[in-house]
DNA sequence: GTCTATAGTGCGATAGAC
DNA sequence: GTCTATCGCACTATAGAC
């Protein structure tokens, strides 16, 4: 009788291939070396992904889903409180950037490292940077902000910021002064007449 | 006599390589891509560059003297005015990441391509954003900044996010915000007693 | 397994300055 | 014609996509 596909192949190889791109970029890595880590047949990585673009695609939506998953989580423990929901959000990718094997925001990264509009590496960064973006924009208004375009932006940089300098000077490099940044821009932008808009420090 | 050898060979494959190279990434690019574009032969590439990985950090400290270049000609326009040359510094990589065809930068998209901090490529990238890192020290020390450190990085982190963000969602993205950024927080860190330190709008 | 691309080596042919 | 810079091509070895 035939064997019935194991399940929880495909989270197997993504889980693989997510590492290997993390740590390695993608170009980096060839489809050998995410198979011989998996310990499945060239076969099968075919069956679930059609090609190693396709592969990249899956891999990014996957990484959006689980830091929104993340981020509302975060975001759950300071309901009421837009202005200190922003300074979570910044929080989290400090502590993302701080882990011990950090090499950069893997959307940053991917779409450096495929300039084609249409490669599903770019096109997933560009959809999670666009999402983040309008998440940031409801928060700014829900704070009151006078600007609060201006205001998501303004964070938005701090954080790619945050990831690429961290990429390369780690932790101690410009990233240490976020959590101070972003308490100024968030208080700049969201000061009420009574100045009782003060972030916890 | 003899032919004698043809100047500015080196300059040429620079060129050519710096432009394949910013265009697509690193990766992306096949030497023998850089020779086809250049018009000359195999044979040079390999005598004035000895490998790939020596090309590129070649390419890297070339475009880390130009800009230097750049930069100390914008910082001499506002002499005395160490506030605003800082700003002058995140006007000018704005203007960078508005040109047309910006595909984020150099230095950023090549340590995200190379992870091994022996390579030329994140070599250079690394002692670029130092120099940077110091300069603008300097400026935030003569600017009276209470904190010149943080404010220095502070300017790094919203560089680097304009870098990032611009490649990735253009000059309408969240870089839009990024002068008004900047303003908040020079002034931020260097109101004068007297608050006449206010950046020109 | 197949086919393509890539880094890097080496050499004969050729072009051009004297 | 002589001499050398440089081209163009062939070649190896390795790796990658599929």
């Amino acid at each position: 009788m035939a064997r019935r596909p194991a399940p929880g192949t495909r989270d197997r190889i993504l889980r693989v291939a997510s590492g290997l791109f993390q740590r390695h970029g993608v170009r980096a890595i060839g489809l050998q070396q995410v198979i011989d880590e998996t310990g499945l047949g060239k076969s099968l990585l075919y069956r679930e992904f059609s090609s190693k673009d396709e592969l990249v695609g899956a891999w990014l939506r996957a990484s959006d889903a689980a830091w929104w998953t993340k981020v509302e989580a975060e975001l759950r423990r300071h309901d009421g409180d837009p202005a200190r929901q922003m300074l979570a959000i910044v929080e989290l990718t400090l502590e993302i950037a701080r882990s011990p094997d950090f090499h950069g925001c893997v959307f940053y990264n991917t779409a450096s490292e495929f300039r084609d509009a249409e490669h599903p590496g770019r096109r997933e960064a560009r959809a999670h940077l666009e999402r983040m973006r309008e998440r940031l924009r409801s928060l700014a208004r829900a704070a009151g902000a006078e600007a609060p375009e201006e205001l998501a932006d303004a964070l938005m940089l701090l954080m790619g910021g945050v990831y690429v300098s961290t990429s390369v000077l780690g932790p101690t490099g410009p990233a240490a002064a976020a959590l101070a940044s972003a308490r100024t821009l968030i208080e700049a932008h969201c000061q009420a007449p009574a100045g009782d808009s003060r972030l916890p420090r």
